[in-house]
DNA sequence: CGGGACTCCTGAGGGC
DNA sequence: TGCCCTCAGGAGTCCC
């Protein structure tokens, strides 16, 4: 589920459900992510309430009262859900029951009238604790470059930063420093929908290109928010819906198939760099 | 330093 | 059915 329009949701659907909540208790079940989970870590935030829901980037901060944070990152596969602890069965025991266990569940959250899970099937998700001092100045939030969303991520910005920038833009994009919460997908679709091919150098935008991919970019995530973001392979968001955006894929995925522009008779490229793969036109978004 | 490749991990899907 | 291969929405690290 993992990029902005993702963690939005999953964001927009925590602070429903978690915020002003206290943590009743924490159990983790399995501790190998990204970064081990530590138990001491976790038993700080017992009996804490959550102040705070927050998303910056693809990351998720769970704040508390003295300052504390947890940072969530869901990497490819992970996700949060909730289990009502009435709705399934007389089971009301906290997780006392094996049954109840899901393959690849790593963290239980305890709150008064139900569960929050954090599943992650790759492992490459993670959740760290940091207490007062140390949330000041959490690395994973440094550097990241402004959300696509914001002002800041403007035409200005663009000329500045791209102006000795060799990368391919495709690359550029997916850079975190560059601009934060992007990801493979909507990257994909941005260049297509701006008529920019991927491979195209970083510096060699034009004025219009850069207008074009800005306002691409800015529209595809706020329409994907709203839609749901994306649901790829059955993944779905917290409260077990799932989004349609995937529906709007117009080059994600589409290798072989012509491209959607009528009067373009150009059919979809897949390439590897970088150990990912981009989708293009090699008609409308020729170099 | 910038840029690209490799790495962590599990599962799905295709070819044979 | 099973085996082997490739690929998956991320990002930290290493190497040139």
């Amino acid at each position: 589920m993992p990029e902005l329009p993702e963690v939005e949701i999953a964001k927009r659907s925590l602070s429903n459900h978690i915020l002003n909540k206290k943590i009743l208790d924490v159990t983790i079940i399995n501790p190998k992510l990204r970064y081990f989970l530590k138990k001491k870590d976790f038993t700080k935030i017992i009996n804490k309430t959550v102040n705070a829901v927050e998303r910056v980037s693809k990351y998720i901060l769970l704040k508390f009262a003295d300052q504390s944070v947890v940072l969530i990152h869901l990497g490819m596969t992970g996700r949060l859900y909730f289990k009502s602890k009435n709705s399934n069965n007389k089971d009301t025991s906290f997780y006392s029951k094996q049954s109840i266990l899901k393959k690849h569940d790593h963290v239980l959250f305890k709150f008064k009238n139900f569960n929050l899970i954090y599943n992650d099937i790759r492992k490459f998700g993670f959740i760290k604790y940091y207490n007062f001092l140390d949330s000041k100045n959490i690395s994973h939030l440094n550097g990241l470059g402004p959300e696509p969303l914001s002002k800041n991520f403007s035409k200005d910005y663009f000329l500045k930063k791209l102006k000795n920038k060799k990368a391919p833009i495709k690359n550029t994009l997916m850079d975190q420093r560059f601009v934060a919460g992007l990801g493979n997908i909507y990257v994909n679709e941005a260049l297509f929908i701006s008529k920019i091919s991927p491979k195209k150098l970083s510096f060699k935008l034009n004025s219009k290109e850069i207008t074009n991919l800005i306002h691409s970019i800015k529209k595809i995530i706020k329409k994907s928010i709203k839609m749901g973001g994306s649901t790829i392979k059955n993944y779905h968001n917290s409260e077990g819906r799932q989004g349609s955006y995937q529906a709007e894929f117009k080059i994600y995925g589409r290798q072989g198939q012509k491209c959607i522009r009528r009067a373009c008779k150009g059919v979809i490229r897949r390439n590897m760099s970088s150990n990912r793969s981009f989708f293009f036109c090699p008609i409308c978004q020729r170099i």
